[in-house]
Formats: structure tokens, sequence, C-alpha cells
DNA sequence: CATCCTCTGTGACTTAGTCACATACTTGTC
DNA sequence: GACAAGTATGTGACTAAGTCACAGAGGATG
């Protein structure tokens, strides 16, 4: 049960769908989710478990990754403020077993979201139909995107985009692990090691244990089109 | 229109949300929609296009894939007799350019639903909303298993599961050329014939142009787990 | 049977992933 | 400050996968 106006003003702009439904809906959906925090590194989902709750992020990342039969990981995708577990929601609909891991990678503040809710509203609200739907397509994208890139692009290039997708003109530090960008990329960590001396070599970023800077931005992104 | 109660039975059977659906919806349904009719290897979507219509495949198949900067194709899945291009739903719902391409493998029969139809019925009826969500949900399992097989799985072994999956008991042999697995699992041509020339000299299976015939099931099976 | 087209085979090379182990940098403890 | 433990990075040697260029082989057609 959410009552503070404050907060209930905060979560209507950060989650549109609430602007466009039903007065009765909102006033039901406040009355019957709650407020959960959550550290960071913290399981959320385990691969294989059902679902019976889904969570709307208000604050915080969390990342949804594959594991390998060897132990390698792979991310999916990420869901950040305004998002939701969609893969959670499609579990409920189909009450199928989630086929991934999820866990919180800054300290999550998220609403709570009963499965039976859940499939009720989606029958009663266009507003929150449509928000489940928006979500779940656009995750498809995000995965066919994943697809793509490690059917296709070769490494380097997936590596050199990794950095200049994480950094800009004002921020040209990352505090980051080889062993962390391998797993979202879906590779090892010695490849990324290489890799990176490789750019470091060519005077593109210089690194240290635990922090990657960019040199050259310029010269990386010339290696995208290469 | 569609009027010959014939196949109104025959669709009612296999498109099951409309036996759950509402009278109404039922009659609006078939009054709306058309048949058509698609020869082998036509191209129903291309990436980038913007989709005016929906469509329920009654018959045949098609293939919905990748193609990557250097040609390559990887499948992402199949849409078979009762589904339908839910990439196409997810694009008509989302507003946003077809993320792949789409072909026939076989002479398709299909329900063709206009855009406006799709997103009408998905606030009227339970039972269609239900059906598209399904089949969202199942695509992104399929994509997200791709991703895990191209991430991690070594292309022998994928190719050992291919094998054993185009085949069984009563059939030994498929009709396929080395290239078109090859795009099935987003690897090129020459590896697939290396593999399957070394599957051939381990006496499990027998190949010649254009097709394939398992020889030894069970030893082909023992790769997979390796 | 000559020609064309598609399909398959192969060597040489580059890129990616694996394994085993060596170094280095941090932090906490005595 | 010395030391140990834990984490992060570096590297060689090897296997797997993808690329490129080209050689043949098998069918179809006139």
């Amino acid at each position: 049960m959410i009552s503070d106006p404050n907060i209930i003003d905060r979560l209507t702009t950060q989650f549109r769908f609430l602007q466009y439904a039903d007065a009765d809906f909102v006033r039901n959906f406040f009355n019957t989710s709650t407020i959960v925090q959550l550290a960071s590194d913290q399981a959320i989902c385990q691969q294989g478990m059902h679902c019976s709750h889904l969570a709307l992020v208000i604050e915080g990342t969390a990342r949804v990754y594959k594991i390998g039969e060897n132990g390698r990981e792979i991310t999916l995708y990420r869901i950040g403020p305004g998002e939701s577990c969609i893969l959670t929601a499609s579990c409920i609909m189909s009450n199928k077993p989630f086929p991934a891991f999820a866990v919180s990678e800054e300290p999550i503040k998220a609403l709570i979201v009963s499965t039976a809710d859940v499939v009720r509203w989606s029958n009663q609200e266009a507003a929150w139909r449509d928000y489940l739907f928006q979500l779940i397509s656009d995750r498809l994208s995000d995965v066919i995107s994943v697809v793509e890139e490690v059917a296709f692009r070769r490494v380097d290039r997936r590596l050199a985009n990794y950095l200049l997708q994480h950094t800009d003109h004002g921020n040209r530090r990352m505090q980051v692990t080889h062993q962390s960008i391998a797993s979202d990329l879906g590779t090892s960590r010695e490849v990324v090691s290489r890799i990176l001396k490789d750019f470091e070599q060519q005077q593109m970023i210089s690194t240290s244990r635990g922090t990657i800077t960019l040199e050259d931005r310029d010269r990386l992104s010339e290696k995208l089109a290469e």
C-alpha cells in the first residue's frame, strides 16, 4: 500500500501508463503494490525459477544475463528506472520458468506487484496492457540485437563500441574489470585483456587496475567502421 | 471476408483463441480478415519495413532471420501453422520498423489482419490479447535460446543437434545444402562442410550433393553431451 | 557432350576461446 | 613495514571458428 502523495506523484510521472489509466485502476494500483529496496549485486531471479511477483524499477539498474555451460556469461539487456523485468511478466503470462538470471547492479528501489494483479489488470486496463506490451517488444528487439552482435561482429569492434558507450567527453574514465566487460559481451576475460592491451599499445586508451581511460576517442571510433 | 463454414470450422480448431473468444468478436474477425496464398521463398518482411498487416499462418512455414555485415545469416525462429509473425505485431504495437527478414520456406496460406484491427481487438478481446502475448513471449524465449547457442555452444555440437532435430528413426535422410544449414546456425558454409566431412569420416552420416543421411544416430547423440 | 550453375572440398591464414600458470596490485593484520 | 590472502591482469601454447581464394564435382539444359 502506497499512500504518501509525494511518492504517488513521482511514480505517476515516472510510469507514464498511470497518467493514461483509469482513476479506479490507479487507486487500486497504489493500494495493492508495495515498495522494496535491494542492495547491489543481489540475485533477483534465478534461472528456472517461477516468478511470483513483477518488479517495476524506480531507481537503480539490474542486469539480465545467461550463463553458458563453461561458466561464461552474456548480458541480454539491462532494466532501468521506469522499466520492469518483463521476462518475469512473460513468465507470469505463460506460466513458464524464468530462462535467465537477473541481478541488481546498483541499489534498487522497486514497486512490487503480485502475479495475480499483473494478470487481472492486463484484462482490465488498456494503459497497463500497453505498458507490458511495449516493454516486452523492446526486450525482444534488445535480444535480437544481441544475437546480431555475437553472431556477426568481431570482438574488437564490439569492445571498442562498449568503451565508447560507457564514457563521454566529460567522463573519459570508467571503473570496470576486464572480467565484467567479458561477461557483458559474452566472451572470455583473456580475450578482453588482449584486445585492451592492443588498444593501449595504439595509445587509444590507458589502463590501470580496475580502470580504463579513453585517450583518443576519435581513433577508437574509427575501429567501429574499419 | 471469410464465410465458408468449413473453413471457419477449421480455423477455429487451429487458432484456439477463437474458441475462447466472444461470439461478436469471432464474427467480426472472420468478416474483416482475408486469406492469402504465398509461394516458397517469397520475401514476407524486409528489415526496416513498416508493417501494415499481421499474418496468421494456416499452412506452411516461414523463417525469420538476421543478415550480418559480411552477408552471413542466422535464423531467429520459424513460424508454423497456428502461429503468426509476432515481430510484426510487436512493430505494430510499438510502431517501429521490422528488425529482421522473413521469407516463406514452404508455400504459405495465411490469414491477413490489418494493423488497425490488431490494435482494436487487443483492447476488446481478452482471448486475442492472450494469443498475442503468448506468441511474443514464446518468441522472446526462442531468441534467448539462440543467444545462448551462438554465445556458448560449439558449432560441431550445434550441428549434431541440428541433424538429430531434422530427422527421426522413420526418416533418416534430409534434403538440405551446407549453405542453408550454415544460414540457420549463423556460421559459414565452409565450417559446416568441414564438420560434416568429419562426421562422415567417423561414419555417423553419409552425404551426397544436397542430401545428408544419418547412419548412426546414437553416436551422433553422444556428440551433444561430450 | 558442352556449357552453365550450384554445391562441395581444401589449404592457408586470421580471429576467438581455452587452459595453465605467472605477475602484479590492494587490503587487512600482526 | 612485512606478510598473507584475495582479486586483477598478462602471456604462451593450443584448439576452434571464420575468411579468402580457388579447385572440382554433380546436375540440368540445349
